[in-house]
DNA sequence: ATAATAAAATTATGTAAGTTTATTATCTAT
DNA sequence: ATAGATAATAAACTTACATAATTTTATTAT
C-alpha cells in the first residue's frame, strides 16, 4: 500500500547515503534556476515593451550579427524554433522598428536581420542594469568557482545531446 | 554603425581577457541543459501516453504525497503554477486513472491527490530507463565535482530569487 | 539550356501549456 | 451570526510555439 518512489540514478558519486534526494534535488534546481533566468528575461521585455521570445531573438541577433547580420534560418536553428516562428517574431520586432530586414546580396531567396540603431540605443539603455544584475546574480562565485561551473555545464550540456541522440524509449 | 554589444556583466572574477563571451555561454548553457532535461521529461510522458506537465505533477506527487497525500494547491505552489492548471491537468491524469483524489478529512475544500496502483506501476516500469538515463547525463561528473555542482547551483538559485525580488525594472 | 529538385522565407492554421476571472463551498475570526 | 479569507474548480482567454502549404529563388542533373 505505502509506495516507495524507486532510485532515479545509480552511480555511487551521485548517492548519499544510498539516497538519491540531492540528484534529484540538483536536477529540480537546475531547471528552476533556467526558469528565474527567463524569469528575469521577461521583466527586462516587459521593459521594452516585448515579449520574452522577441527579447532573445533581438538579444541573440544583436550578439552574433557582425557586419553582415544574419538569416531567419540561422536564428531559428540556433534558438531551437522553427522557421515561421521567427518570422512572425521578427516582423513585430520590424514593425516596432527594433530590427531591420535586408535582402541578403549572396541569395535572393533569404533576408538579413540586424538589431536596428533604436534597438541598440534600447540595448544600451538596458546594458547597466544587465550588468547589476548579472553581477548579484553570480555574486558568490569566486573566479575557480565560475571556471568550474563553466566546465561542469558545458560537460553535462554534451553528454545531454549524447542521451538524447540515443534515448531508449520512443 | 558599426555597434559593439555591451558587456553584461563587471565582476572580474566572470570576464576573461576583458570579455564576458565566457559568462553569456554559462547562461545559454544553463537555460540549454534545462531545455535538454525538459526535453528527456516530454519523451517519457510520451511513452506513457500523458504530457510534459502531466509527467511532471505525477512525479512531484509520487515523489513527495507521503501517507496523507498533497493539495492542489500544494503542488500548484511547489510547481509554480497556477492552481486551475493544476486542476485541469490532474483531472486528465484522474481519467487514465494514474491518480486518485479523495476528500481532505481535515478541510472540507480541499482535496487530496495521491498516485494510483496503476501509476506506480508505470513509474516503476519507467525507473531503469530513468537510472540509465541520469547515470549517462552525468557521466562524467566525480563525487567532488557533483557536490561541488550542487553548492553552486543551490547558491546561484538562492541568489536569483533575491535579484527577482528587486529588479531594478517593472 | 532546361527540367527537376531543394532550400529560404512566409502565410495560414493548429495546439500545448499555461493564465486570469468568476463561482461555489467551506473555513476562520470576530 | 456574519464577514471576510481560502480551496477547488469552470470558463474563457493568451502566449509561445509547431505544422502544412505556398511562393520565390537556387542548385543539380540531364
Amino acid at each position: 500500500m505505502d509506495h516507495q518512489f524507486p532510485k532515479t540514478v545509480t552511480r555511487q558519486e551521485l548517492l548519499f547515503e544510498d539516497s538519491d534526494a540531492k540528484f534529484r534535488k540538483l536536477l529540480y534546481e537546475i531547471t528552476a534556476l533556467a526558469d528565474r533566468v527567463e524569469t528575469m528575461r521577461a521583466t527586462f521585455a516587459r521593459h521594452f515593451g516585448i515579449t520574452r521570445p522577441q527579447y532573445n531573438i533581438l538579444f541573440y541577433i544583436a550578439q552574433h550579427q557582425r557586419d553582415v547580420g544574419l538569416t531567419t534560418g540561422q536564428v531559428a536553428t540556433a534558438l531551437r524554433v522553427s522557421s515561421p516562428h521567427v518570422v512572425q517574431e521578427v516582423n513585430q520586432l520590424v514593425r516596432v522598428n527594433l530590427i531591420e530586414k535586408s535582402p541578403n546580396p549572396d541569395d535572393g531567396r533569404s533576408v538579413l536581420l540586424r538589431v536596428s540603431e533604436r534597438g541598440f540605443v534600447m540595448i544600451d539603455d538596458l546594458a547597466p542594469t544587465l550588468r547589476d544584475v548579472n553581477d548579484r546574480l553570480f555574486q558568490s562565485l569566486s573566479k575557480s568557482e565560475f571556471d568550474q561551473l563553466c566546465t561542469l555545464v558545458a560537460t553535462i550540456l554534451e553528454d545531454a545531446e549524447g542521451v538524447i541522440s540515443k534515448l531508449p524509449v520512443d
